[in-house]
DNA sequence: CGCTCGAATGTGAACGGTCACATTGGGGTA
DNA sequence: TACCCCAATGTGACCGTTCACATTCGAGCG
């Protein structure tokens, strides 16, 4: 009565076995096409491969995923997702990704707090991730991740000086140091940073970038300013500086706060770069359009991530191949160098 | 000799029976609990949940997946990912799925050829999704969805006069109204329109808004400049439309191209909104701290995340349970309104 | 000419869950 | 008291793939 069906299970795809029927082989023959095993008939080949297209086979990551117990999938852990250095990277992962057949999920952390921190993890996980990139480079993350003593292997985007096997970033200290480096020579004495939140790695390693500039070419340095990455926050730290105007020039850890700086500075009736001169970091792609046009820092995010796919299935290859090994490996790939851009948001000091 | 391994097999993380044997039930009882069926004495739960935690167990999402065939999975099929508002989509997205247990894989459409497209979708396919939110709007997308005719329940973020079985989007021509409206308001009778690419259907709405309000309002309306929302164009179309000054407004179809064009007009010697005002789309976070602050329309990209979930979710669920139904349920949920935020680039016209 | 070997293919058992269908053992009811 | 029912649990098959181990067959060789 009701076994409609005109060929094939009710409704469910067509499986490996349904291809081997058709092609009148076994079903580990057709296995062995997909995973182009050699000593296959070309003409056994081609009329399996034949029959998957008119049948418009796809194999099921699932049951091949449940019996290899490999997952093909790697997990980002980020906060601040949806800005543009982060989105970028990610971006770059799945692409990458995607050519060596991986597949990316990513995990936002909400808070930052122990327990949402933990609970992303743990997300993760769930999709058994064979290894993670980590974008939210918050101490505490880390703390987290060490906590929890998997033995994944991780890659985070953000130099570190306390992890270094996993890092993999930008020079952040180096264009600290650029962007300093191009104000003292410009001629400021009175230069402050504004820095990202102080549990952020690379908000650190932008800090000390700027001391270590400061320190070597002997202009007294200023106490930083702990900024949150918006430019809200810019734009009332620039009020409050303002206040007392014992300085020419402002180094901000990102180009949002740059932003939001030049227009407390505008605010208070004063010219950007007459009056006083910004440097940014990051380089989104608005910067070119700011009034003025930014200065700034430009970092390769997307490829950050590139490379932290190509580390990361590396690892996960060699892990499976051999023994643990190669630490040090990729040596020219761990680190991305930062380029300067000058723009028109800074200038020489008013006498 | 090498029968090393203490317990369990070599390596292999605790499955479902490695849970029953341990707290003396059967694998089914062990399922039962976790998928929490009713008929289980409250003792025997929590002893099965308490063996879980010991064994640091985790369910394995594969296995799951292959013999129910269902994957809980959601996919976006976005471009323009790193953007503001497609991002902040996507994390909302993300983080509501995450509620209802269902995990989320991106696909990126590269470049707007037939077959990038018909890659990113074979990729969600590949992975078994049970819905896709589009974000990529453009036309060729769901002509793309359209030809593949695949089954699966799918939203777009974006207004379409054509696909509104599936749409959900903030109400893009009423904001356009909204913005143009407040130009109308203030005095303005020359205003151009920079839109979004040509075969993006919000752009295509945004316009729509823009024509009908110029029209109902009857001021004359002007050809509609054809942008691509970075705001390097906005810069060079304000250079453009600056060589005939036959306007006093400019209604630009998103914050970047906004900024590029406040860029031109400023480069030109001119002020904004002394001379010429500006409203943006989107209300970006920085768009607060342009110089002029922009006059905006802001729209809820988490709010409409959240609503493509619930839909997708409640779709899948509905078609599990019943057969096809409601097509126009859920009939506030379909339509977010936006909202016109007037900062400082715009004003009065000069005489 | 019989034997070994390897290329090409087949067979059956996993993998870790869920599903359909038993199987128990009281408690309420006729 | 016999019966039925339901709550609580168990049993075995199955999902779609890969893995380990056959099997077949012709070529090369002593």
């Amino acid at each position: 009565m009701t076994e409609a069906a005109p060929e094939g299970r009710r409704g469910r795809a067509p499986s490996i076995r349904d291809v081997a029927r058709e092609a009148g082989v076994s079903h580990q023959t057709v296995s062995r096409v997909l995973n182009d095993h050699p000593s296959i008939r070309d003409e056994t080949r081609s009329r399996v491969l034949s029959v998957m297209t008119r049948l418009n086979y796809r194999p099921n990551r699932a049951a091949r995923a449940l019996v290899t117990s490999r997952s093909r999938t790697i997990g980002v852990l980020t906060s601040s997702r949806s800005e543009y250095g982060p989105a970028s990277s990610i971006k770059a992962i799945e692409e990458a990704a995607l050519l060596e057949d991986y597949l990316v999920i990513t995990a936002n952390v909400v808070g930052d707090d122990e327990e949402s921190i933990a609970r992303a993890i743990t997300h993760l996980l769930d999709q058994a991730v064979e290894g993670m990139v980590v974008i939210a480079p918050q101490v505490r993350v880390f703390d987290a991740l060490a906590a929890m003593d998997l033995d994944l292997p991780f890659v985070t985007l953000q130099s570190t000086g306390r992890l270094n096997d996993h890092s993999l970033s930008v020079d952040q200290m180096m264009g600290a140091r650029l962007a300093t480096r191009h104000l003292i020579d410009l001629g400021h004495r009175g230069i402050y940073h504004l820095t990202g939140p102080q549990d952020w790695i690379e908000a650190e390693a932008r800090m000390e970038g700027f001391l270590l500039e400061m320190g070597d070419r002997d202009v007294p340095t200023t106490a930083p300013i702990l900024g949150d990455w918006t430019a809200e926050f810019g734009y009332y730290a620039g009020r409050e500086l303002l206040r007392v105007r014992d300085f020419t020039a402002i180094f901000s850890s990102n180009d949002q706060m740059a932003l939001g700086l030049i227009h407390a500075i505008r605010d208070a009736g004063l010219d950007v770069p007459g009056d006083i001169s910004v440097v940014g970091f990051d380089d989104i792609p608005e910067a070119a359009h700011f009034w003025p046009p930014l200065t700034t820092v430009r970092q390769d995010f997307a490829e950050l991530g590139r490379r932290a796919v190509s580390l990361l299935v590396g690892t996960a290859a060699a892990e499976t191949a051999a023994g643990s090994e190669g630490e040090g490996s990729h040596p020219g790939l761990r680190s991305v160098t930062p380029e300067l851009i000058v723009r028109g948001s800074t200038a020489r000091p008013a006498l």
